[in-house]
DNA sequence: GGAATTTAGTTGTAGACAGCATGTC
DNA sequence: CTACAACTAAATTCC
């Protein structure tokens, strides 16, 4: 009990009194063996660090622990992740400092704390892509970072989202060479890659505050690893039986499955299991149905009602919370997901058990998952507070096959990572934005900065040739000026702090100087040609795409033969423009999502990447002074709502989506001179309380003007 | 005859960042 | 160089 105390006692020459307070408060009473150890290793220190832990051994404290050590010695920090949501999480967990005068603030796509706000936070907290936009877009507060902290950092190895993460390192460090870097990783073999890289202190350790058993099950057994022993338990011949087994001693299970088909069936099947463990789950399975009532709505809302779900990422966001909330609560008892949760929040289970370890790949059919997506899984095993010890369980059809898992995952180490960085279209991004920030403007320059990036330090390799090609087709796209010194030009800075491929500007680019005149149809397609925008698959009885593409053949500015290679992407491209289109004309969104095979969550994702790029085309339109820059500003709003061009004024008003504009504008209540003059009429429509609301926020925003 | 079961053929495949303006987890 | 589980429809067996 006194060392436990002692323990936290010693940090309070790091980050006072205060600080020691606030974690009593919370609850923190004894420092993790790897916190101790990374406080030892030189936490406090001036020093870079590289901390390799497993998931939940606290990665996070150590960082807070910098952070406000930092702060309290004056500087400023930067905590970088890779999902949006994870930035919300830290952004909660980190508010507890605001107690102390830490001023914590959160800048994502989707959300952003006010400029001046940033300037004068002492951390933010940011995805690696918005932190990059920001220096793009040279926030002045970005200069004044003295601490770096960079969350998941074994993602370098990611292949679309990897290079941003060396690259953001690289600008940061050229523009204040003695900031400081913290990164977290999960468990890796070359995390003594990164923090050479990095030239930074590296602690590892595979210390986990509870204990994970690992083993393969196979009919009628589970085969566990018991230090370095295969202990062989008897089980039941099913998952039905292995879930039961755990959910009577009172745990919970996670399942990972590798297509999101799976993650539904299974979680039905299981509902009639967890069925006879969970209390009364109708008030969040009413509440799951809340802002959609489709097909999946549907069958997550029965799931849910048993005490199971299914999570991946055709759920809506707020679905998903309740997924995750429901089963921090313990009202949901088992979640089958798709590896959106692996990677994703801090969810753990007493047992973990991973059903797909085939995934499909295309052109290489099903192929087995990496060691390392099995570790990350796995690791969600056992939850702290709760679970003695946790279990990961690796599913087989025979014991032969349970034990090549277990010789092939459980013994096995994870991949190194490897830098993604030498891919043409990445280097190709960030070429055009150091250029045009100015960071780099000579072939040498450029070369040199590069050479500090994780892909120099791995390759050895000055990219010479690659970078003079690069330049060269910038200088031909029209974004960057040739020469002894680059620079970049107007439309290469526009589009380097618009965050799109130079391609999708290029495309756009040309678009805007060669089209007067484009129909709706024809700017979605525009923007479904994009390399930034993701495309919807073709299936077989989609062959009536086909002919909606010949009715608007004469409109596009872009239609391969049928006999082109080009073909099938185009249709792809097209399908997803169809949609869009189905979007802002009103069509239901059940209705589109089971035209085009797609959930509610995909729709929206799809949508939200379309209204980031039609404002891109329009400011780029608008630079050239285009008269389409009009139509296409306008397309963006309906965009952004859902809606024909004649409810854009009342979907501005918030509490006014496109359902409640629709039966408004129907009524005759085309505007907001019309709401306040038939009240009445609105609120038979809407909703009195809804009415009353909007109205109130009219008057705010009166005063607020005045 | 009709239900139950087997067999053959078909289908479809994980995830999610960015702009800007708005408004707070 | 590569798959595979789940569904669907047709074929067959069973009572």
């Amino acid at each position: 009990m006194r060392s436990d105390k002692m323990e936290i006692e010693s940090l309070r020459q790091y980050i006072g009194s205060y600080g020691v307070d606030i974690l009593e408060k919370s609850g923190v009473r004894k420092l993790y063996p790897p916190q101790a150890q990374a406080i030892e290793r030189g936490l406090f220190s001036s020093r870079n660090m590289v901390i390799a832990i497993p998931t939940a051994s606290g990665k996070t404290l150590i960082a807070e622990l910098a952070m406000v050590h930092e702060i309290i010695k004056g500087g400023k920090c930067l905590y970088t992740v890779p999902l949006r949501a994870l930035a919300n999480e830290k952004y909660r967990e980190f508010r507890r400092w605001n107690d102390i005068g830490i001023e914590v603030a959160i800048s994502t796509g989707d959300y952003e704390s006010r400029d001046d706000w940033l300037g004068n936070a002492d951390i933010i907290i940011t995805t690696s892509e918005k932190a990059d936009s920001l220096v793009r877009n040279q926030a002045e507060w970005i200069g004044k970072v003295s601490l770096l902290v960079i969350d998941e950092i074994h993602l370098l190895d990611s292949a679309k989202r990897g290079a941003v993460i060396e690259i953001l390192v690289a600008k940061l460090r050229k523009i204040n060479p003695s900031l400081r870097i913290i990164a977290l990783s999960a468990t890796i073999p070359n995390a003594d890659e990164i923090a050479e890289w990095l030239g930074a202190e590296l602690v590892s350790s595979e210390w986990r505050p509870v204990p994970l058993f690992e083993g393969a099950f196979y009919p009628g057994r589970i085969l566990r690893l018991n230090g370095g022993r295969i202990e062989e338990i008897n089980s039941g011949r099913s998952i039905e039986e292995m879930v039961d087994e755990t959910l009577k001693n009172g745990g919970q299970v996670l399942i990972f499955e590798s297509t999101r088909r799976y993650a539904e069936s299974s979680a039905e099947k299981l509902a009639k299991v967890a069925g006879d463990y969970c209390d009364d789950n109708r008030d969040i399975a009413e509440e799951i149905l809340l802002e959609n009532d489709g097909e999946m709505s549907q069958k997550l809302a029965r799931c849910v009602a048993n005490g199971t779900a299914f999570h991946h990422a055709g759920l809506l966001s707020y679905q998903r919370e309740i997924v995750e909330s429901g089963f921090r609560e313990r009202r949901i008892r088992v979640i089958c997901a798709t590896p959106t949760l692996s990677a994703g929040v801090n969810l753990p289970a007493r047992r973990v058990i991973i059903k797909g370890m085939r995934r499909y790949e295309s052109g290489t059919g099903n192929v087995l998952i990496g060691v390392g997506e099995y570790k990350q899984m796995a690791g969600r095993a056992g939850r702290p507070g709760l679970d003695e010890f946790g279990e990961a369980i690796i599913l087989s059809k025979s014991r032969s096959e349970a034990l090549n898992f277990i010789e092939r995952y459980i013994l096995g180490k994870p991949e190194r990572i490897t830098s993604k960085l030498g891919a043409e279209n990445h280097l190709r991004f960030h070429t055009l934005s150091i250029i045009s920030e100015e960071m780099a403007n000579t072939q040498e320059e450029i070369e040199e900065f590069f050479s500090s990036t994780f892909f120099a330090y791995q390759n050895e390799f000055t990219m010479r040739w690659e970078i003079q090609r690069i330049i060269l087709q910038l200088e031909k796209w029209g974004f960057v000026n040739g020469g002894e010194v680059y620079s970049a030009t107007e439309i290469g800075r526009l589009v380097s702090k618009l965050y799109i491929d130079p391609l999708s500007g290029f495309i756009f680019k040309e678009s805007a100087n060669r089209y007067p005149r484009l129909s709706d149809i024809a700017i979605l397609h525009l923007i479904c040609r994009s390399p930034d925008m993701e495309h919807l698959y073709l299936r077989k009885s989609d062959t009536w795409i086909e002919e909606e593409a010949e009715y608007f053949k004469e409109e596009l500015t872009y239609f391969p033969s049928h006999y082109s290679s080009d073909y099938d992407w185009f249709m792809r491209e097209f399908k997803t423009a169809l949609m869009l289109y189905d979007w802002i004309n009103e069509r239901d969104d059940d209705v589109i999502c089971s035209k085009y095979g797609i959930a509610p969550g995909d729709l929206r994702r799809i949508v939200e990447t379309a209204e980031w790029l039609l404002h891109a085309f329009t400011r780029i339109l608008e630079f050239y002074g285009s008269d389409l820059a009009v139509r296409s500003g306008k397309l963006e709003e309906r965009m952004k709502f859902g809606v024909k061009d004649e409810l854009v004024e009342l979907v501005r008003l918030r509490w006014v989506g496109r359902k409640r504009a629709r039966k408004l504008y129907n009524a005759g209540i085309k505007n907001v001179g019309d709401l306040i003059r038939n009240r009445k009429v609105a609120e038979g429509l809407i909703g009195k309380r809804i009415v009353d609301r909007i109205v109130s926020d009219l008057n705010l925003n009166e005063q607020g003007k005045s």
